[in-house]
DNA sequence: TCTGGGGTCCTAGGACCC
DNA sequence: TCTGGGGTCCTAGGACCC
């Protein structure tokens, strides 16, 4: 058990939506709420602007436009937040080799395996701390300086204290539990403030009549086993004194890929299933290929039009990353499902996973397999005309709201908004001030999707 | 205009083997 | 012949997190 409170948890405000206004200024200080502005869209992050008006993660964003129909109602751009997130990662990496991420936008360090280590064991607690304490707000001004963002961090001897103090922490701010301290912090907060605490698991509680850390604590760990299950109760019992010595892990492999796609409308049409099927399957295996592994289990995830979800999975003899076998595969066990409603999301994934340089043996023989299967069927049915392949359509192009784009003439900017054959742009960057906006045709020739700009200017001196 | 997308971990039952 | 237990793999579902 450390005695200095050496782990410090990080967690960016309002990641995206503070991305959002760091990159248009005209968003500053305004509700901004970024996630699926389609009819099926939840809300992915909202500003501290949007949250006083009751709007947060994971609501569907037509309630958020009910409640605040001013906000602007942005796209993810993930790309933007994929290179502020390793800009404030590799700061933390400056302080310390031990990070974990836990996303884009959190992550744990431990400062004792870091450049720090050595003065942080060789003083006391109180000490320590303070050395914690003025590290941790040299980071924050770092990212700040970096990014313009503002993050807030916990500082604690293990990782559960960190994470709940970085919460206290709350926008833009730092606080540290004491080693010593964790069961005073803990005793009062309700159940839910504990991480793996959701709605089942606080209703389950509550009914037992425990509302509080310290009633958990009181409750002790046979009554907990018994009312969710060994693991989790064993795991709560022992949070509620916190006693966490997790360590600090950085670079997890990932155990599973997959991709889902919800639908604007049900899809009713088996043969649209299957191609939805074929679709996701290719998304997938770019994923897996890109990783460079494999996986031996393909999982087909199906949410009928009432949300009900089910999953369908198979094991293949072998690993592959072969999109013709994962296809087949999943579509396979597609023809398992009953579809009648219709289907609101399908979802296609790949566990088991392995590192794949070994030649995929396994996708040749299914490939051979497949072929002579083939071959019979064309004999048996005597040799059907192909399917006409569709028209190409000229793609109508399509422009999202929040969409980097540059203007031929009025340079960069972001859209606005596009309906009835026009789209509406805002020209500004995060370097200028509040931009003008103009109005395109949807398929002007002079305006061009484009990508993040940083959101502080390039040093042209190259510092 | 009710409910995204990408993950992790756990449980439980049945098959199968020893 | 009867009874039984443990371990592992596979499948399906559920809770939870960001």
């Amino acid at each position: 058990m450390r005695t200095v409170p050496s782990i410090i948890h990080l967690d960016m405000d309002a990641f995206f939506a503070a991305v959002e206004q760091a990159a248009k200024p005209s968003l500053r200080g305004k509700p901004v709420v970024v996630g699926g502005v389609g009819g099926r869209g939840v809300v992915a992050t909202a500003s501290y602007e949007a949250r006083k008006f009751g709007v947060h993660s994971a609501m569907p964003t037509a309630q958020a436009r009910r409640l605040c129909p001013n906000a602007a109602f942005l796209t993810g751009r993930f790309e933007a937040y994929r290179q502020n997130s390793e800009i404030v990662m590799e700061l933390l990496r400056e302080r310390s080799p031990l990070v974990e991420p836990l996303s884009l936008d959190e992550a744990f360090v431990d400062l004792e395996a870091g450049p720090y280590g050595p003065a942080l064991t060789a003083v006391g607690p109180a000490e320590g701390a303070q050395l914690v304490l003025a590290v941790a707000e040299d980071l924050r001004a770092d990212i700040r300086e970096r990014t313009g963002l503002t993050a807030s961090v916990g500082a604690a001897g293990s990782k559960l204290m960190a994470k709940i103090a970085s919460e206290r922490a709350k926008p833009d701010g730092l606080v540290l539990v004491e080693v010593g301290m964790e069961r005073t912090v803990l005793a009062p907060m309700p159940v839910r403030a504990l991480p793996g605490i959701g709605p089942a698991t606080e209703q389950a509680l509550r009914r037992a009549g425990l509302t509080t850390v310290a009633d958990l604590a009181a409750a002790g760990p046979e009554e907990l086993v018994q009312l969710l299950g060994r693991a989790h109760g064993a795991g709560v019992y022992a949070m509620s004194l916190g006693l966490d010595d997790r360590p600090v892990v950085p670079e997890r492999d990932a155990k599973s890929v997959s991709v889902e796609d919800t639908f604007e409308v049900d899809l009713a049409d088996r043969d649209r299933i299957l191609r939805e099927i074929d679709v996701l399957s290719a998304r997938c295996v770019r994923r897996l290929h890109a990783t460079g592994r494999s996986g031996r289990t393909v999982v087909l995830k199906v949410r009928r039009f009432d949300f009900s979800t089910l999953t369908r999975s198979e094991t293949l003899r072998g690993p592959t990353d072969d999109q013709e076998v994962i296809a087949a595969t999943a579509r396979r066990l597609a023809l398992q499902v009953d579809v009648t409603g219709g289907v609101r999301l399908l979802g296609v994934g790949v566990s088991q996973l392995a590192d794949f340089t070994q030649e995929d043996l396994f996708a040749q023989l299914e490939r051979a397999e497949r072929a002579e299967q083939a071959e019979r069927a064309e004999q048996a049915e005597g040799g059907e005309e192909p399917a006409p392949a569709v028209a190409d359509v000229p793609a109508v192009r399509r422009w999202w709201p929040g969409q980097d784009v540059t203007h031929a003439e009025f340079g960069p900017g972001w859209v606005q908004g596009s309906g009835v054959g026009r789209v509406t742009v805002r020209f500004e960057t995060p370097y200028s001030g509040p931009g003008r906006v103009r109005t395109f045709p949807i398929d002007d020739e002079d305006l061009e999707p484009s990508g993040p700009l940083p959101l502080r200017e390039p040093d042209p001196d190259g510092g």
